[in-house]
RNA sequence: GGGGCUGUAGCUCAGUUGGGAGAGCGUCGCGUUCGCAAUGCGAAGGUCAGGGGUUCGAGUCCCCUCAGCUCCA
């Protein structure tokens, strides 16, 4: 018997048989979707075709195939709880599909997936078993009549598991699935009349491909009508179809996963038996590490909410659950290393950011190691004061708090509780806090966009093609435009006609108005007519190809089809790309100082600033800052042009651009490059200057932290950077003036005068004490007797609490045994303090009650530890009558 | 989006009905030593995250803001 195929000839071999049956390959486009923001990753192959699907987007071919990353994490298809324990189910995963943009329909699609299979991939065809729509004849005539399966071997089956939709609204259609059958003894189900047909999840039957046939429209009120052009949506889990060739009840046993598992039992030492022992912690880390090295790849970085939150939830189960099988020290960079390496020849990415990945990882699971270390403190201080209590089980809220509050997961909290502590813990009441918690924090959800408003964008872009008017864009050419009005929207409906006043969206036939895209702000300024003028506050692009301009009409009335010449703020827009371009520069040398692994995370491009996120591990000293800071502004001195071309993508990113995290990009881009890329060379959709030299001045304005690993800088460039030096160069020169010494010299006089002013605080101090002394010498003579004890009431002069405290010490240290009542003002208002020395408090004296009496008598209260107490009140004046009512109160309280 | 927790010296953290801002490590100085390690003595270092309130008095109690951690969606 010969070898089987691997899983990366599988994989080719999927893309190459599409590719000789004329279809485009296409990459796998990012884990985060860049064109739906209600989605959390990819999840199908069909994401990044999804706008091509609707209508929205067009593309250079009509066949497409690829091999999809896709994540699925949370859905009523799959629990996290279940990867690991289960056989087949996943985080991460590839998607193999064929696509067709209205091109070929269910005839081929049926034709290609068998011919794969049983030719190409040499499946036994007695083993392949086919559903199709009730109502879908015309599928089930062609695998029965035309392909010539068995009659027997195609069932049709309902909506649940044969009709798919996109949305409530929007393409749908029939679906038809391939399963394959892995033999009676497989049979988990024990039904005597086990089949497909029973969709029972019986481990007998696996599901290989998924064919959609998208055939309909689906309106509001639920009608179906044709599509114009209708089309194909194919996934097939590479996992699955790679079991199955490699005959592998469990997708973990392939050679998907085996060079992980493998690596993960060398580095724990365990032999094959011990690795069986703990298989699921195994299987968690291959899944885990496999979906938390692309997640990084793809730019997530660890967080607390979102997609960040997924991806620290998984990293830290793997984490985890390796510390079940027997890791001690942090291992997850390690399988990502082996990840990368196994699947770094498909996704080249992997090896692009190989030290980013590594990098991001290995801190993640740092912290995780200190939040855990710290749960474990908690949990012994739990376990002691519940064993001085005489108890032996954990209450279900205690177990929770851990949880909830400190992270520290369930399942480690009753394992260390039994092994360490031979404590049990209440399941019954955790579970029941975990609902409560779940139902008080459930009542937030995630921002929906609203469907509907999207429509109809969606609408009026149709109608706008139909007519033969697509709005064009293009914000590169000029800031100026004479064009026509396409459409007027109020309230995101079309309307006929706009007054003065009124707040409307506007669509141009052509504008120069930049739409907000990659941190670069949207444009704003004029629309203006013969009869009408709109001020322009912002533009938006609510649906690809559609661009509304946002404002109020401050003259006349609006109408479609009027002429108007669209103004962009030219100087507004001219320190824009100041910003955009100085970014370039910036991004270029935040490489060169602080290495290649520098990534940008995000950033901001206003008028006034620029803001730029990047991935790096540590603050930026200010001396690398310094650094940075001078090497642009000598580029920009040095003056160098800049260009920009319109490339093909592949051609692009082979030609040394760099192409950002989950950004989208169409097959052609636009490429910035300054000094003839010597500089920097980027993907880049925004707008330039033609050269740096009109930059002017590039200052930061501050250096900081967003998240965990992640630094952010703000910087100013032009008129902006001229009036922060101008402002800071006027203080400077005053603080100069004022300490009479030249500029240059402030910093060194400053640091004298500081030094001189502390010198002289403590010199005062000591002085005040010894004041304080003369004091204390003087109120010796005053004590008296009070039924044998020493009584010592006065008012003295000092001005501070400190010190009053200290004249206290004095007295109780030379009187030995006695009442010391001292009074002072300071701030206008008296203070107190009392003192009893401790053979007195058990005659049952008490300095706080004391005090307190006295301080009544200055309209104040006060209180303190019965040896030593202290008040305030609010009427100075009566601070001597009170001082003399010390010795009544002592009397009393000695009675 | 919501719940819980945290924010005190450069770092790790104590701080008890509200009444002297602390420890350990680190830093600096001096001593023992040929030097290092080690060690003894001493010193510097704090807007108690920020703002408001209650109080004679707030690190401590109440409200708001910010930041971090954590769980749920």
């Amino acid at each position: 018997m010969t070898n089987p195929m691997s899983s990366a000839e599988i994989r080719q071999k999927f893309l190459d048989y599409f590719q000789s049956r004329q279809h485009t390959i296409v990459a796998s486009s990012s884990l985060i979707p860049g064109n739906d923001p209600t989605l959390l990753f990819t999840n199908a192959g069909m994401v990044q075709f999804k706008d091509a699907f609707l209508g929205l987007e067009k593309r250079a071919y009509k066949r497409a195939a690829t091999s999809q990353k896709c994540m699925r994490v949370a859905g009523k298809h799959n629990d996290l709880e279940n990867v690991g324990p289960s056989p087949r189910h996943h985080t991460f995963f590839e998607m193999l599909g064929n696509f067709s943009l209205g091109d070929y329909f269910k005839q081929d699609a049926c034709r290609f997936a068998q011919g794969l299979l049983v030719e190409g991939y040499g499946l036994d065809p007695d083993r392949l078993y086919y559903t199709v729509h009730t109502s879908d004849d015309e599928a089930f005539n062609i695998w029965t009549d035309e392909i010539g399966i068995d009659p027997r071997r195609v069932y049709r089956m309902g909506d649940k598991t044969n009709f798919w939709q996109m949305a409530d609204v929007g393409p749908c259609g029939p679906t038809s699935e391939i399963h394959y059958d892995w033999g009676e003894e497989a049979c988990s189900c024990g039904q005597p009349d086990c089949s497909v047909l029973l969709d029972n999840d019986c481990d007998r039957w696996l599901e290989i491909w998924n064919l959609v046939f998208m055939q309909f429209n689906q309106d509001e009120a639920g009608n179906r009508a044709p599509l114009p052009a209708p089309g194909i949506d194919t996934g097939m889990g590479l996992e699955r179809i790679v079991s199955i060739i490699q005959n592998k009840r469990a997708n973990y046993e392939t050679d998907l996963f085996t060079p992980i598992i493998e690596r993960t039992r060398q580095l724990l030492g365990h032999t094959a038996a011990q690795a069986q022992q703990h298989q699921t912690a195994y299987r968690v880390i291959a899944d885990h590490g496999r979906a938390v090295t692309f997640m990084v790849g793809d730019g997530v970085m660890p967080g607390n909410e979102g997609r960040e939150y997924v991806l620290r939830l998984i990293l830290r189960r793997a984490a985890r659950y390796g510390r079940m099988a027997g890791f001690t020290e942090p291992f997850l960079a390690t399988i990502a290393e082996t990840v990368i390496e196994e699947m770094g020849q498909h996704y080249t990415e992997l090896v692009a950011r190989r030290q980013f990945i590594l990098n991001v990882i290995r801190q993640e699971e740092d912290r995780f190691l200190r939040t855990f270390g710290h749960g474990l403190n908690l949990l012994r201080e739990l376990v002691d004061s519940l064993k001085a209590k005489g108890k032996t089980q954990i209450s279900g809220e205690d177990v929770f708090k851990l949880h909830a509050t400190y992270g520290f997961p369930f399942h480690l909290t009753r394992d260390i509780a039994a092994e360490e502590y031979g404590f049990t813990i209440d399941q019954t009441g955790f579970q029941k806090a975990m609902a409560q918690h779940s139902k008080i924090s459930g009542t937030g959800s995630f921002k929906k966009i609203d469907e509907s408003t999207l429509s109809i964008y969606a609408h009026l872009l149709d109608d706008l093609k139909a007519a033969g008017t697509e709005p064009q864009y293009n914000p590169y050419r000029s800031t100026g435009r004479r064009t026509t009005v396409a459409a007027i929207l109020q309230d995101h409906q079309p309307v006929e006609a706009a007054g003065e006043g009124l707040k409307i969206e506007v669509v141009l036939a052509d504008t120069p108005f930049y739409v907000e895209a990659g941190g670069q702000v949207s444009d704003t300024g004029f629309i203006k007519s013969d009869g009408w003028e709109m001020r322009v506050t912002g533009a938006a692009k609510p649906v690809t190809g559609l661009i509304v301009h946002t404002g109020q009409i401050v003259r006349g009335t609006a109408r479609p089809g009027d002429a108007v010449a669209a103004e962009v703020d030219a100087d507004r827009r001219l320190n824009i790309m100041r910003n955009h371009t100085a970014t370039h520069l910036l991004h270029a040398h935040l490489r060169r100082v602080l290495g290649k692994h520098v990534a940008q995370a995000g950033s901001l491009v206003a008028p006034d600033r620029l803001r730029f996120d990047f991935s790096h591990p540590d603050p930026v000293t200010p001396e690398q800052l310094q650094d940075i800071e001078a090497g642009i502004n000598h580029d920009i001195l040095a003056a160098y042009p800049v260009s920009s071309s319109e490339q093909n993508y592949k051609d692009a990113v082979s030609g040394g651009a760099m192409a950002l995290f989950g950004e989208k990009y169409g097959d052609v881009v636009r490429v910035i490059d300054i000094a003839g890329g010597r500089v920097s060379k980027e993907l880049c959709g925004g707008t330039h200057l033609s050269n740096i030299g009109q930059i002017g001045f590039f200052f930061f304005t501050s250096e900081g932290s967003v998240a965990a690993g992640v630094r952010r800088v703000e910087a100013v460039t032009g008129p902006t950077a001229l009036r922060l030096l101008q402002t800071r160069l006027g203080v400077l020169n005053r603080a100069a003036a004022t300490l009479g010494v030249k500029s240059l010299e402030v910093d060194d006089r400053l640091n004298a005068l500081l030094g001189q002013l502390h010198q002289q605080e403590k010199e005062i101090k000591t002085l005040k004490r010894k004041l304080a002394r003369v004091g204390f010498e003087h109120h010796l003579q005053n004590v008296v007797q009070v039924r044998g004890v020493n009584v010592l009431a006065a008012q003295v002069s000092v001005d501070n609490m400190d010190l009053l405290r200290e004249m206290g010490d004095w007295f109780r240290d030379k009187l030995g045994s006695g009442v010391i009542v001292l009074g002072a003002v300071f701030n206008d208002k008296p203070g107190l303090i009392a003192v009893v020395t401790d053979d007195l408090v058990k005659r049952g004296l008490h300095a706080g009650k004391l005090v307190k009496s006295v301080a009544k008598l200055v309209g104040g209260g006060g209180g303190g530890r019965p040896t030593m107490a202290q008040a305030g009140g609010k009427n100075a004046q009566q601070l001597p009558e009170a001082v003399a009512g010390v010795a009544k109160f002592v009397d009393e309280a000695l009675k």
